[in-house]
DNA sequence: TATTCGATGTGGTCTGACCACATCAAGTAG
DNA sequence: CTACTTGATGTGGTCAGACCACATCGAATA
């Protein structure tokens, strides 16, 4: 058992106690290194693995931000590892766009319609119909367009699918702004992918899960397929 | 742009590149630390993330497992990141359960019926038979139980699911233990699993995909449901 | 030929120091 | 009394250098 993996287990240990909860912070590190007995060297790296799991963030200084402050972003986890995965070559593309599609529909299929995470993505297609005209381009309604999505695969409530979301979306948002760049009419694009949106939301909201995920499906393979990625099937 | 950040970015891009593959190993650590000028503290900081994240594996020594050689266990990132989210209580088990009832069911549903993957589940299956009469109790059982379940996941042929499946039953796998231990009739259960088992199969080498997603659905909630965990929904 | 034993190179750990930064309290000028 | 300055304090970030445990290889030896 290496050092550091002691202090993760140490922590890991706080947490299921309970005496570690979301926003309280950990003790100084040195103090932690002497409270167990251990360099300052291994509780650095134990932090370092936690606050690349999304489950720390380190802030220097003093006061309210200063400290390793306990938080909750699954998402920035699992995103690094399928973006790393993928720079290996072993997740291919057309899989993660496959698991997205996947999970986006089962999603919407389960969305409770009264759920504030409607009301966001309702919310988001309005901004996105108002920028059209300015001087907005592909890269700001990308921004809009990965919201929507997250709010439409939080309505579903289920955490862990709403991570996983979020960390595909993550691992492959590079590939999907390269991809927008290279589309041949922007607008037209914009036009029809904003219609689309609306469709989705229209179904969620009438309650009709079924429609909304054959509709959300077509809508992610269609700009992938449209884009060149070849068709996950 | 913290230093073990660029030592991270660096190694990102060496993958990108190619320049390091699966199997291939990084530059040791003291040479590395040389190389991008920088201690050789931040160099372990940033290794210790990428073995975090399942990308590279720290071997002492010298010879063939020395040195930090690139692997490709996705699964174990995921994994640690889920059951640290759940020891903080971010991600409900209810949820973990039903996104692996969401994965499974889609993963036999497009399972295809050549698949080596298949193979090595009907082994498995006569394995858990055979044991029955021998020592071998629950935790042998689960052993061969999990691998079935990771090989009917594989049978889809999707990198991405199968990495997520895995890691999540391996999040819940301590809980899964547990509830096993409280069964009343281990051996009833187990027959009732294993003939549950042997339907799922059946039915995928039969190509009747819905048929084994509903039957997959049914073995994982009912488990979970006997055991005395509250339904997903 | 077979065995022993040191040289070499790897990651693992530790110590002690210094830096940048943010806050807070004491002191000071108005 | 107020407003500003300034130093003390405590945080994570980084660094250099040392030593350890381990595995392998090769030269010296029985």
């Amino acid at each position: 058992m290496r050092t550091h993996e002691l202090v993760l287990g140490w922590i890991e240990k706080q947490f299921s106690d309970g005496a570690l909860m979301l926003g309280g912070r950990l003790p100084a590190e040195r103090a932690l290194a002497e409270q167990l007995e251990v360099s300052r060297t291994s509780v650095r790296e134990a932090i370092r693995i936690l606050e690349a799991m999304g489950v720390v963030r380190a802030g220097v200084g003093s006061g309210k931000d200063a400290g390793t402050v306990v938080i909750a972003d699954p998402a920035a986890a699992l995103g690094s590892a399928l973006r790393l995965h993928a720079a290996t070559r072993h997740f291919p593309v057309a899989d993660i766009v496959e698991t997205r599609v996947l999970l986006e529909s089962w999603a919407v299929s389960r969305a409770q319609v009264d759920s504030p995470a409607l009301a966001e993505a309702a919310d988001l297609l309005d901004r996105m119909d108002g920028g059209i005209d300015s001087t907005e381009g592909p890269e700001d309604f990308l921004a809009l367009d990965v919201r929507f999505h997250l709010a439409l695969a939080e309505a579903a409530g289920n955490t862990v699918v709403s991570a996983m979301m979020a960390s595909l979306r993550d691992a492959i948002e590079g590939y999907a702004a390269e991809l927008t760049r290279k589309l041949p009419d922007w607008n037209a694009t914009s036009a029809r992918l904003r219609a689309e949106h609306r469709a989705i939301l229209d179904a969620v909201n009438a309650g009709d899960g079924a429609a909304a995920a054959t509709l959300v499906a077509a809508h992610i393979e269609g700009f992938y397929r449209e884009a060149g990625l070849a068709a996950p099937h």
